[in-house]
DNA sequence: TATTTAATCAATACAGTGTATCGACATGAG
DNA sequence: CTCATGTCGATACACTGTATTGATTAAATA
């Protein structure tokens, strides 16, 4: 029994009305504002002026608010109407994966939650359904599966990976090059220990490159692996 | 100034004998047993016969006991001595990527930290070296870098993927496939509205492949990937 | 060796958490 | 107008991470 197999309790003329968008958005904001961990139900209910056990009625538990919070960001990511399947499967993916990143930029802490439990919520249904049926009648379906799972799978970790260094340059204050080299003197002093040294050659000699690039770019190389056993 | 800067402290003929290694294994300990979640310093200093502050003499922060336990899974991932370099690229990184694997089936808890801040133990860092090292005078540092960076951002997601439907298998008690099916009524329901017909293609037609099956499948698709550029 | 200094330890305390319980209350039905 | 249902919010509980504080111990000095 999820959240999405349990209605909402009808709106009754309370104090304050409540349903969970409100909840979910009140969620974000608070998440926005200061990460996942200064969602608390308390702090969610005050913003909605209602006491904190007011949520249970609209939610099991706070794992379930997590789950709407990530559903509600899957509603950002669907494309618009507009954009319709006439591009191709390639664009398709490629155009979800970056809107995902977009959305985890708007939303850091959707990188904590990407990929930590199966979402099931109707957003996140209709983009796997677009993505999917982006594949009619190229592949099988265990292919096309497989595809869309791969791609997936980089863009999580991919985005994982980025809010990461995001959140390590912002505590130190330093961009992402300098902060390899001065993140406490540890890590210079490991990698003068010769212990490293392929890592201490990429550390010295790689190209500082934005990470949006790189996103695209790493993410071409997987479109490329998936076209070659699509084709 | 992190815990990899600061020294431990002196051993002191305590009442009970402590050190970081140690704490950490205690802590690893209660991780296997009952995920990240039942990891408090109260509950990991109760197991050394210690009072909680005692631990923050070898800690500032629960988050670096984090970083120690995921630095300590780095230990089981490293590559035996004996199986050195002279494999290549590909079987390094593959070989790699399957170790992480088996230490994510092991310790559970790791897809909850893989990819969740910049790994710069000592293992961690070894790991990279290793990896790294397997291209020397294959390609330029970038695009190692970038290849490095792809493979494994595919593997920090696909495990998260697994894990977290493994726990959900668990939590339902029901095979992925079935579990797919029969998830609260949600996604059945869900599916027969007929607003998701590729994705209802898919749960309906696709095959239940065995996950470490699939694992390797689409991490050779990104290694060709990777092969392509490379050559 | 005697005394001071420094460090480490455990205890206490605080503000906060998720959520179970339960009495008060308001709403709809009869 | 009365009664039953079901929601609401206060209280309470067990637990969290960690700041603070004195006591106790070991090391350094005289």
């Amino acid at each position: 029994m999820t959240v999405w197999d349990r209605p909402e309790p009808q709106p009754r003329p309370a104090p304050v009305p409540l349903d969970r968008e409100r909840i979910v958005a009140a969620a974000v904001e608070l998440a926005d504002e200061g990460g996942l961990e200064a969602v608390s139900l308390r702090k969610v209910a005050a913003r909605l002026d209602a006491g904190p056990m007011r949520l249970y009625g609209y939610l099991a538990t706070k794992e379930e608010l997590f789950d709407l919070m990530l559903d509600a960001v899957y509603a950002e990511i669907l494309p618009r109407e507009a954009e319709g399947q006439a591009r191709g499967w390639r664009e398709t993916l490629r155009a979800h994966a970056r809107r995902t990143r977009q959305a985890a930029l708007r939303h850091e802490w959707l990188a904590d939650l990407l990929g930590g439990r199966p979402s099931l919520g109707p957003n996140a249904l209709a983009a796997a359904e677009v993505t999917l049926a982006a594949f009619d009648g190229l592949a099988d379906v265990d292919t096309v599966a497989r595809a869309v799972a791969t791609v997936n799978a980089y863009v999580t970790g991919a985005i994982r990976r980025e809010i990461a260094s995001l959140r390590a340059e912002r505590a130190t204050g330093l961009s992402e090059h300098d902060w390899q080299r001065a993140h406490g003197p540890h890590l210079t002093r490991m990698l003068d220990t010769g212990r490293y040294p392929a890592l201490a050659r990429f550390v010295h000699e790689g190209t500082e490159t934005d990470a949006g690039t790189s996103f695209d770019l790493e993410l071409d190389w997987v479109l490329d692996a998936v076209a070659a056993r699509i084709a």
